[in-house]
DNA sequence: ACGCCCGCCTGTAAGC
DNA sequence: TGCTTACAGGCGGGCG
């Protein structure tokens, strides 16, 4: 559910509301929670120091430490949400761990499915790809990811190695852009579909982002405040099975990849 | 190496 | 009405 635009969002209110926070200390409740490390030494590592500065990379959160090299990582999987309160507000049920900061207010991680994580590194968290929501990405580094690859395009797209941050939402509503079909072999784009579906890509991202991401009917995300997003009303393709297209009136239908579903139009993606 | 599938979880909703 | 089942899906591990 939080993909790109979602975790950019939230790294945008953590920007606004926590850097230049210091951290009292921290209790870590969920068993699964912090799982890279013993959760002793993240408390350690986190109590006292100043969370300097907010970054991302891919769907990861990124939270410097005293701007050191230390950094607390934050990735939300499913469900996961990061909420900053008032010590006083009722705390959700599967909090998992609470951040509690100098002034008082407490930054909340909440996770039911838990499949969430937090860690303190000084590594990057994975072998990710490309940011395409970078002004540096280009059509010639997508045209470089599909070169030659037999995938299906909408695997490739969600390979996080190759590019770092759509997840099923944002390859279906780009892909839609582009009009072309997920299950295309990736190596089969020309040139021109290359570009196209790097554009699609970029503004999809960029619309999500402007609209404070995508919250499904299922609540799952909500920004640093716990409001949720508004772009699930500006789908094209996603959760729009059996309603016409808005681009050609014919119907949008459903399939599956793998075990997850794929939402298109037959007529206009090819 | 590459591509793809399963399992991890729990709340919600549909189905019987 | 109450129970069962399907579904949501990011990602690591493992398989062919």
């Amino acid at each position: 559910m939080p993909e790109l635009p979602e975790v950019e969002v939230l790294r945008r209110d953590l920007e606004v509301e926590v850097v230049g926070a210091q951290v009292v200390s921290v209790v870590v409740t969920g068993a699964r929670t912090v799982r890279r490390q013993d959760p002793g030494e993240l408390v350690t590592r986190l109590a006292g120091a100043r969370l300097t500065a907010a970054g991302r990379a891919g769907k990861y959160l990124l939270m410097a430490l005293d701007g050191g090299p230390d950094t607390l990582v934050v990735h939300l999987r499913m469900s996961g949400q990061l909420i900053l309160t008032a010590p006083d507000a009722p705390r959700p049920a599967h909090t998992h761990a609470v951040i509690h900061l100098a002034d008082g207010r407490e930054l909340r991680f909440v996770d039911p499915r838990t499949f969430g994580e937090l860690f303190v590194s000084r590594e990057p968290p994975g072998p990710l790809g490309a940011d395409p929501s970078d002004p540096s990405w280009r059509p010639t580094d997508l045209a470089g990811v599909v070169a030659g690859r037999q995938a299906r395009l909408k695997a490739l797209l969600m390979d996080q190695r190759r590019l770092a941050g759509l997840g099923n939402i944002y390859s279906d509503e780009a892909l839609f852009a582009a009009g072309l079909r997920f299950d295309r072999p990736a190596g089969s784009l020309g040139r021109r579909e290359v570009a196209r579906l790097h554009g699609a890509i970029v503004e999809t991202l960029a619309a999500a982002v402007t609209h404070r991401g995508s919250t499904l009917g299922d609540g799952g995300y909500v920004d640093l405040h716990g409001r949720p997003g508004a772009h699930q009303d500006h789908h094209r393709v996603y959760a729009r099975e059996g309603r016409p297209c808005l681009r050609c009136g014919r119907t949008v239908v459903r399939l599956r990849l793998g075990n997850r579903s794929t939402f298109l139009c037959p007529t206009c993606q090819s």
